[in-house]
Order: C-alpha cells, then structure tokens, then sequence
DNA sequence: TTGACATGCAACCAATTAGTTGCATATAAT
DNA sequence: ATTATATGCAACTAATTGGTTGCATGTCAA
C-alpha cells in the first residue's frame, strides 16, 4: 500500500517538482506548454512529474479545450505539517536540550 | 551543487529513513543495533539511510565506546517548514478559493 | 478541411537508489 | 590472550527514477 503520506514525500523529494509548485504558487492555472518555460527539459518530463503532483494531489488539473490548466493544492502540504513535522516541532527544544546533554556528556568522558 | 534543502527532502522521501527518526523521537540516542530492530533488512541497509539522515543533518551520531549512538536532530525539519513549507500555508485559503472557483467557472462551460 | 498547436502514450536508456554479502576493524568481557 | 560484540567499508545487484525520442490524438483557426 502507498499511502498519501509517501506519495507527498516523494513528491516533494525532486528539486523540478518543487519548482513546479513555485511557479503555480506564482501564477495558479498555469498550462503545460506554460509550465515547460524556464525548464531545461523535454515537454514529456515536465508530464512526468506533474503526474507524480497529481497522483500526490499537491496539484488538480483541468482540461479546458485543447490544453489543460494546473492548480496548485496546497492542503497535502498542510496535512503532511500537521501529522508528521507538527510532532516534530512539538517536543524541539526538549529534543534539542537532550541532544546538547548527550554532547557534553559524552565530551568529558 | 546540492543544497541543505534537497538533502533533507531526499532523505524524508524513503519510509525508512521517517522510521528511524520516528524511533529517534521515541527515544533518543539509539545504538545503530538498537535502531535495526523492527527493521527487516539488514544492519547495513539501515548504516545506509543513517548517512544520509546525517548528511541532512537530522540525525547526529556519537561514538561511544564500540557503539554509535544517534540523536535527533529536529531543526532542518523545522528550517524546511519555514522557508518551504511555511510559504504554501501562508495562502492556503486563498489558493484553495482560487481552485475552487477555477473548477466551478469549468464547469458551466 | 487542412494545418498548426497542445497534449497524451509508449518504448527505451542512463543514473541513482535500496538493498545484499563478505570481510575488516575496534572495543569489551572472560 | 581469546572470544564475542558493535560497527565500518567495499563490491555487487535489482529496482526505481528522471530523462529521452517518436508517434498518436484532439482541438482551434484559416
């Protein structure tokens, strides 16, 4: 099973897809032949990964006519704050407090 | 050039690795022994994913006589939500409104 | 209706990644 | 000293990934 959660991960893992959600972020509604400018890649590989965006549901696409228009969704990257960094954040300085300790503890050994 | 940014993304794309640092934040300072179990593979797979949690800093290891041991490190989770995360959030409502409208004017066409 | 434009689909290729096994080294315990 | 434990290093393999090219399809405009 691959959860949603994975999906966004991965999503998110590749610089060009992060830059993708950038120019949505920019400019929402964008076309393909849009978001291609400004790539150094093939029309197909820009396809590639905005099916990877969708398939995380970071970016919903339209057809409209002849060309299909992308929407930037920005509700996985919350959910992903939420249930995974949220809990990370929490407990930070706790963390941060334990880890400086180990530190000195293990120095003046 | 790989940035801190693409480090950390890379190394939260494998499930993994999110579980090693979930055992982290479990409980702090695992021996790399002790990190391995619960985990079906083998020691070495898991030495793997540990040097890339180091190289994007979120975990930091220290020896310790013949053990490792391994502390989370939750800061570059936290400077990813700020200058990435935090970004996207700001205008959820808005995007999300934009969305919907972009659909619904589809829609009735 | 013919041509141009925007996108979709599929096969293929190279690089990266996640894992393995085997062996080496360093520390602790008897 | 010898043995057991904990980890490190390197070579190899299989699967995944990011990219390509070529061709097909669908839509708009003259």
């Amino acid at each position: 099973m691959v959860t949603d959660e994975e999906n966004v991960f991965k999503a998110l893992a590749d610089k060009s897809r992060r830059q993708l959600l950038d120019q949505l972020r920019e400019k929402n509604g964008l076309s393909l032949g849009e978001l291609c400018e400004g790539h150094d890649m093939s029309r197909q590989a820009v396809t590639k990964h905005l099916v990877l965006l969708e398939a995380a549901n970071l970016v919903v696409a339209v057809k409209r006519g002849r060309e299909k228009l992308h929407y930037l969704n920005p509700v996985p990257i919350n959910d992903i704050y939420m249930r995974w960094i949220g809990k990370f954040e929490q407990d930070r300085v706790q963390t941060l407090h334990n880890l400086k300790e180990a530190l000195k503890e293990n120095d003046h050994e």
